[in-house]
DNA sequence: GATGCGTGGAA
DNA sequence: TTTCCAAGCAT
């Protein structure tokens, strides 16, 4: 499938079906899209939306932000989870603050170097809040293409991570580049989800290749699990049994 | 390249 | 009840 073809079935599906209601879709800019997508780092939307719309009461601006105490930054965090996440935010906003006028930057290399904010984040917050060229590989995208492609193995992996990310480079449009990035997003999480996706419904279904096999849910590769050592030998007699517990 | 980091929800 | 994660990143 063509790259332009890709792009505008997944374009023309979010016309229809995409999401446009998250509070950090309303009046988006890019401190508002950078809190979202930190925010959202392995947690979920419906957990997202009220510590959002509480952190957004608060502080209003990255200014706000990076002139608030930490711990009264913390303290809007409590329940969230993965707290390193609040302390490179108050650091990131002071930097920005401080140091870049409060504006931040429009790109991936530069956006990478702020405290918090890997490849992915980076590629959201240049596509969306500035709409340059810019790729993400979230778990939502991870998903999406693992099945189209059929690739296996775990992304946990980095040779399996980087197949992704280069297909994901491949798709990724000049034209409507936000529209395309919440796209892809919202393929993952409204119809290619984890368990039982809604093919049917999907406008890749024709071309993926993990429905072509018939077994998308097998994409993603799962984490292996550790096997456990061996036991060769067990002491432990259960009274009145005639031998070893196992 | 493998791990640790938090919490809540689904299978 | 247990396990496996869910819009990743830093170390």
């Amino acid at each position: 499938m063509s790259p332009k073809k890709f792009q505008n079935a997944v374009l023309n599906w979010f016309d229809q079906y995409g999401r446009t209601n998250l509070p950090w879709q309303q009046s988006i800019n890019p401190y508002r899209v950078w809190i979202s997508e930190i925010m959202l780092q392995q947690t979920q939307v419906s957990t997202v939306i009220p510590y959002f719309e509480r952190f957004m009461h608060s502080y209003p601006t990255v200014d706000a932000l990076a002139a608030a105490p930490l711990d009264e930054v913390l303290h809007h965090w409590t329940g969230l989870g993965y707290y390193a996440r609040a302390r490179n935010l108050h650091k990131t906003a002071q930097l920005v603050s401080s140091e870049l006028s409060g504006q931040f930057p429009d790109n991936v290399p530069q956006l990478i170097e702020l405290p918090g904010i890997g490849r992915s984040t980076a590629g959201a917050i240049s596509s969306i809040a500035f709409k340059n060229q810019a790729t993400i590989l979230d778990g939502n995208v991870k998903r999406v293409l693992a099945r189209f492609s059929a690739t296996d193995g775990w992304p946990g992996k980095s040779a399996v991570v980087e197949k992704l990310w280069l297909i994901a480079e491949t798709y990724t449009p000049f034209k409507r580049i936000a529209d395309y990035t919440q796209a892809m997003m919202d393929l993952g999480a409204t119809l290619c989800t984890r368990s039982s996706p809604n093919c049917e419904q999907c406008p890749l279904m024709k071309d993926c290749k993990a429905f072509k096999q018939g077994n998308p849910q097998d994409y993603p590769g799962k984490k292996p699990k550790k096997k456990l050592p061996v036991r060769t030998t067990c002491f432990l007699m259960i009274k009145n049994s005639d031998g070893p517990c196992c």
